[in-house]
RNA sequence: GGAGAGAUGUCUGAGUGGUUGAAGGAGCACGCCUGGAAAGCGUGUGUACUCGUAAGGGUACCGAGGGUUCGAAUCCCUCUCUCUCCGCCA
């Protein structure tokens, strides 16, 4: 969410700012303009309001006082009777117009930073850095791979549940186990993340905190007969782990890792992706979260996005690095790093992480603090990215690791968590 | 799922419907005392919104939401969560 008292007070300099994601985004029936037309009466009703409720409070005490010493009150409860009555009229005004002002600003999106490039799409990412040397040599989709090692099951995947889901068998499964248990223990022995384990349902609050709801109700499962929904990544259960505290200072950064399952309806998606493990409604993940002092978000950021990269260099996997354009980056993110994958079988890089700042944006909407120099809380900022989705890893691996025989070699770091095997073949 | 108990500030723990933002204690901060510390003494110590250049006002908040009342932490209703016992269950 936005600042509030910024949104009043520095109207013209957010507003340029919120519309770098596109003119659409400040328009008169936008969430901005409503936000704008509200704010004004909303602050007006609130002021009045408090006005009768300070007389009433005042001639109750007097009322208590005089009956305590035996004197009539009975004009001043007369007086107050009316009053009473126009305080619970302009109540039930007052807090209906706060919350549809909250409900406008909950939909506006996150100012962008100041070093996020412009643009329309994700045409105008621009790329930062590569690593790795990705190869080209006719590599078959991971899909063909998969299916002829007898790992990957898509039919058996769409009997159970439907289109987008699948199923691994033996080694496949044990990769997607195995890639869990190293990517978390990169991360937690030696970037200094701390390990949760956190539900996979989240309530109606929780996806509120982090930015999913109101907006985005479409891309989310939700229990049919329950105020609860299924989580599309772990930055949802982790972040707000904190919701509601005020947090010392010198207990930032906190860092935390985890590994859930993600959900998505990919409700806008029809058509992309449509073969493989690349777009599923459920995938795994292991997901970096760091609340940090305000100032250091953007520094927690190049960490963060380091601890990433750290895993696909360590997989040995070719990827580069990309930030996002303003009109690419997403509703709660003030800058983007997208990692990308060198998938050769489609000869391009995709996404497998994505690595934001959010500044104080879900820090304000999860009412996470930290107490500042000054004694005062303020909003926290936040920093998470995949580290990293392990579908997505997996699919790299089978790819980039494949060999003219149909088998697959696995890197040296994975090894241990295959039981010792150096590659995937058929007759395992 | 059934029965019961509970939810108050950083923590603990009072609170009879009337000047309660809320006793007492602990903690924390500052000061006094001390060679230094402990103890002791004194003072202070919530959050949010809002009005104001400021000093300083105002309003709300005792799990959440409603209701009764001139006035609710206190009475009534609904919900959530926690604990205990029973049932069920990995």
């Amino acid at each position: 969410m936005i600042d509030r008292k910024a949104f009043r007070t520095e109207f013209d300099a957010m507003q340029a700012a919120v519309a770098r994601r596109g003119s659409d985004v400040v328009a008169a029936d936008s969430a901005w303009g409503r936000a704008r037309a509200l704010d004004v009466r909303q602050r007006e009703l609130k002021g009045e309001l408090e006005a009768l409720q300070s007389e009433r409070n005042h001639v109750s005490k007097l009322i208590g006082q005089k009956k305590s010493t035996g004197e009539d009150a009975s004009k001043e409860m007369a007086l107050m009777g009316d009053v009473s009555r126009r305080v619970k009229e302009l109540d039930g005004v007052a807090k209906a117009a706060e919350a549809e002002f909250t409900g406008a600003l909950l939909e506006i999106p996150n100012l962008l930073h100041a070093s996020v490039p412009d643009g329309d799409n994700e045409d105008a990412n621009v790329e930062l850095r590569k690593w790795g040397e990705p190869r080209s040599d006719g590599v078959p989709a991971h899909w063909e791979i998969g299916e002829a090692l007898g790992i990957l099951d898509f039919e058996a995947g769409a009997t159970l549940a439907g289109s987008r889901f699948s199923v691994l068998r033996g080694m496949g499964a044990r990769l997607e186990r195995a890639l869990m248990q190293f990517m978390l223990d990169l991360h937690a022995d030696r970037n200094g993340y701390e390990e949760v384990w956190v539900p996979s349902i989240a309530n109606r609050k929780t996806m509120t905190g982090t930015g999913q709801l109101p907006k985005f109700a479409d891309d989310l499962y939700k229990l049919e007969g329950e105020d609860l929904f299924l989580i599309p990544t772990a930055e949802v259960p982790v972040t707000n782990l904190y919701q509601d505290q005020i947090l010392d200072a010198g207990s930032l950064p906190v860092k935390h890792c985890a590994y859930t399952p993600c959900f998505r309806r990919e409700a806008g998606s029809a058509g992309r992706d449509v073969r493989g493990m690349i777009r599923q409604h459920q995938f795994d993940k292991v997901e970096l979260v760091q609340l940090v002092s305000p100032e250091c978000a953007l520094d927690a950021l190049d960490d963060l996005t380091a601890h990433a990269e750290a895993v696909l260099q360590a997989l040995e996997l070719p990827y580069r690095v990309v930030a996002l354009c303003s009109g690419d980056t997403g509703f709660s993110a003030e800058k983007t790093f997208d990692l990308e994958v060198w998938l050769p079988s489609q000869g391009v890089y995709r996404e497998i992480s994505s690595c934001s700042s959010f500044g104080q944006f879900q820090g304000r909407r999860a009412n996470i603090r930290v107490r500042g120099e000054d004694g005062k809380p303020m909003p926290v900022a936040t920093v998470n990215g995949s580290g990293l989705a392990i579908g997505r890893t997996l699919v790299a691996l089978l790819e980039n690791g494949w060999q003219q025989d149909g088998s697959v070699k696995m890197p040296v770091a994975l090894q241990p968590y295959l039981g010792g095997r150096a590659m995937i073949a058929n007759d395992q």
